[in-house]
DNA sequence: CGGCTGTTTGAATAGACTCAAAAACTGTGG
DNA sequence: CCACAGTTTTTGAGTCTATTCAAACAGCCG
């Protein structure tokens, strides 16, 4: 799990103390099975979760029962630092894979903050950094194609699950994701979004079915994405 | 500007104190016009700045040009506490209108938390507010219809304008956009934003017209819009 | 093998876009 | 108070992307 710091931040090793401090003091560790919510939208948070082991994602619900999937969470995640204003979350929270959860009561982080003033600090970096990638996607959905809005989706889930195991190397990889989650993640219907990626399998730029990723023409996908390199360098920060 | 809070939270007295912390840390005041950049895209970003008085937005610029507005500040919110990984900023901020706003070397941030350390927090609870609105603006974004979009974004700055100035009671009020603007916020083009306008005057929803905003029918609005109450309470927070 | 979830395909529709030009409004200076 | 220059808003016609609805097909797991 060697990591090498991204730039002029070096900020890896608070990413492990925050880890480490919520490792210390958590009060249960929760195990869920693919399908399931962690979080149900409404359910009360007063629970701040580390991501231990799985992929998750943030997904609101609308009035007609659409849902819009907001983020994915990668291991070494932190969820549900939200709230702070109304006791129960907007948002859910469900599993892709079978995960396990470490939980840290929410009102043992102003103590906790005292002993350890950077927790604080560390904890905005992170909501900094998850609201910079949230304006990413925002600006992807808003102005992009579907063909460019796909692309851009699974160039980011690739590049940072590759991040994860770096010492995987091939182009090919398992994507806990169906089509449908594809469409709620970028406001696209999943009919449409099989019909993209039938599109960019034709053109020869990627391969998605069932779950299994590969990536036929890196330097294709990075174009058909639209990515500016700066971006791709953010994603690999750990999520 | 007497302000109750919301609900369970009761976090205003940190508002507060955040403010005043910034404000007897600051190395600098600095006071734009309408139009001007504060921080340009690609600027080096080591300053963290209070908006003390003004309406300001952030925004990303696409390869082509075209630009995505992400955010738009009112007085009493904090800008730039971003950066983190690279030494530059990925976006821009710039004002809507004459603005003044004090500047705090991002250096200072870590000793000052050490002296006061519900900064830290504090810090983190505005970043998480800002992504969840985020999120809203993301879903609005990728699942409402153009009417619904617009509908959304004028009720959103009517009620966050709206909170800042309590005693302000007419349902006018000078918004200091262009249509363009609205079409940058809500990924449509200008022209598709004049039409849905002139559809909203002529159901007697809303009138926009030359940055004056008049709610005809605020209960239409708020169903137009197709908001949760839950998330017009949640734009009540000082920003 | 059978049931279920997930994927693929087709035809018709609708919502938003482009391009282009004209009209309305603002603020400024005489 | 009026005229001017520059923005901002309005309107029209034609196009295209993504949607809807519906049905068939494929792969996965028990």
């Amino acid at each position: 799990m060697a990591r090498r710091g991204g730039g002029e931040g070096l900020d890896e090793p608070w990413a492990l103390e925050i880890a480490s401090v919520i490792a210390g003091h958590r009060v249960g560790e929760k195990d869920v099975r693919a399908g399931q919510d962690i979080i149900a939208p409404g359910d009360p948070c007063d629970t701040i979760y580390h991501l231990v082991r799985g992929w998750v994602f943030l997904y609101g619900l609308l009035q007609d029962g659409r849902r819009q999937i907001l983020h994915f969470a990668l291991s070494g995640a932190v969820l549900g630092a939200d709230l702070a204003d109304s006791g129960t979350s907007t948002y859910g929270v469900q599993a892709l894979t079978e995960s396990r959860l470490w939980a840290l009561p929410h009102k043992s982080l102003r103590p906790l903050s005292r002993d350890h003033p950077e927790i604080g600090l560390e904890l905005a970096r992170l909501a900094a950094r998850d609201r910079t990638l949230t304006y990413d996607r925002l600006t992807s959905i808003a102005q992009g194609s579907a063909r460019k809005r796909v692309a851009q989706l699974l160039l980011e889930l690739f590049v940072r699950a590759r991040a994860q195991w770096p010492e995987q190397r091939r182009q090919k990889m398992h994507l806990p994701l169906t089509q449908e989650h594809i469409g709620d993640a970028t406001g696209l219907t999943s009919v449409h979004v099989n019909r993209v990626l039938s599109a960019l399998r034709d053109d020869g730029v990627l391969h998605f079915h069932y779950r299994r990723l590969t990536i036929l023409d890196p330097d294709r996908l990075v174009k058909t994405a639209d990515i500016e390199p700066r971006l791709a360098r953010s994603w690999l920060g750990r999520h």
